[in-house]
DNA sequence: CTTAATGTGGCACTGAGTGCCGAGATTAGT
DNA sequence: ACTAATCTCGGCACTCAGTGCCACATTAAG
């Protein structure tokens, strides 16, 4: 077997990427809506086919999402560095704060796409599927923290409770009340944190 | 103008019914599942147009779902008559577990009705949309509870919680670990509060 | 019988997503 | 160079959900 130094792998060149497709799509759906956008419309807009879009995207629905997979592997990679003897509810806290935490130059375009995903039907339904990840991210470190698997059912429902304190957070941060999505996430855990207690 | 006391409104009478074809459909998505039963393979078997097929269900996403919103109306009045002593949790779990109190004759309706609500991985992102209503019932119930507005954080995260909470039980019981939905549900809901008390 | 109201279902269309396949492009090896 | 191997591209044709339009059927009431 012979192994490959610096080549570029045979083959023609890709003629586009998802970041470039991405952008492309945003504008048309910023301008005209979603529902109301094509992919015939965002693959003429690319220059490519509209079978060649199928190779960049699955589906529609999934190009709000960008490069989703990697930020999940981010926040593995987080979960696991926090030390044992900080509580579960604060590494929790911490996690979904850290996970959106956006940088400024961006925060105009992440608010865009988070509008698309938890505002437009279609995308909220589809947000669920691609949630699944970030719940089995989270019920995988409460598993670990725990010693229940993570499959298991208190895993899964803190995942669950996490990830719907998320989108209320995100929910309140788009109708523009406040603006500070960080201490709305935090707010939103410790809503639950309060509503929960008095077992 | 006429007050209309027993009759019947004029015009054509419907050729069936939402139950009936629900009842034709559950039995095609037995037996081939839900993804390769077309819209027109339920019409047929019901003896139906295609096109009255959708006179019926908005889509075939809804089929599923029965007579939701009747239910949802059965949780609004359980919930109203919560006397105002019980605590706000507590009302919670009485309440995840009261609705979803099955009769033993429609356990395994129900059982099928949930694998495809929460498995099909089409009608998983649909039941986004049909438990926003569910939602909506909790956060104002919630809502009038604490003196928030119902679109508040806090209500609408301790709802995004809750129905968490049972779709996580939901999926336990699916899974086939333990056969008692009610304790799930229950377990489920002091799940969170023992990972959210430690505030 | 006429009228008005209501349900039915065929037709044609849009739009997402998919399998197939030939054509284009690029690299490595001779 | 030439060739083989390896990718990518994108057209074509197809399936299926969902919708607007419209003619037609059925029924209660005057």
């Amino acid at each position: 077997m012979t192994v490959r130094v610096t080549g570029r792998p045979p083959g023609r060149r890709k003629v586009t990427s998802r970041a470039e497709l991405e952008q492309v799509a945003f504008d048309l759906f910023w301008e005209y809506g979603f529902e109301r956008t094509t992919v015939e419309d965002i693959a003429f807009a690319a220059g490519i086919g509209r079978r060649t879009f199928f190779r960049y995207f699955p589906s529609k629905n999934d190009v709000p999402w960008g490069d989703f997979d990697g930020e999940l592997d981010r926040m593995r990679r987080q979960l696991r560095a926090v030390p044992a003897e900080v509580p579960l509810l604060q590494a929790l806290r911490t996690a979904v704060v850290d996970f959106n935490r956006i940088a400024p130059g961006q925060l105009l375009a992440h608010r865009r796409r988070m509008e698309l995903i938890l505002r437009v039907p279609a995308l909220q339904a589809h947000s669920t599927l691609r949630y699944a990840d970030w719940r089995q991210v989270v019920a995988g470190f409460v598993a670990e923290r725990t010693g229940h698997p993570a499959a298991a059912l208190f895993p899964q429902s803190v995942a669950y409770a996490l990830l719907g304190a998320a989108v209320a957070a995100y929910e309140q941060w788009l109708d523009g009340g406040q603006d500070d999505l960080a201490e709305l996430l935090d707010r939103s855990v410790l809503a639950l944190a309060a509503a929960f207690s008095a077992a």
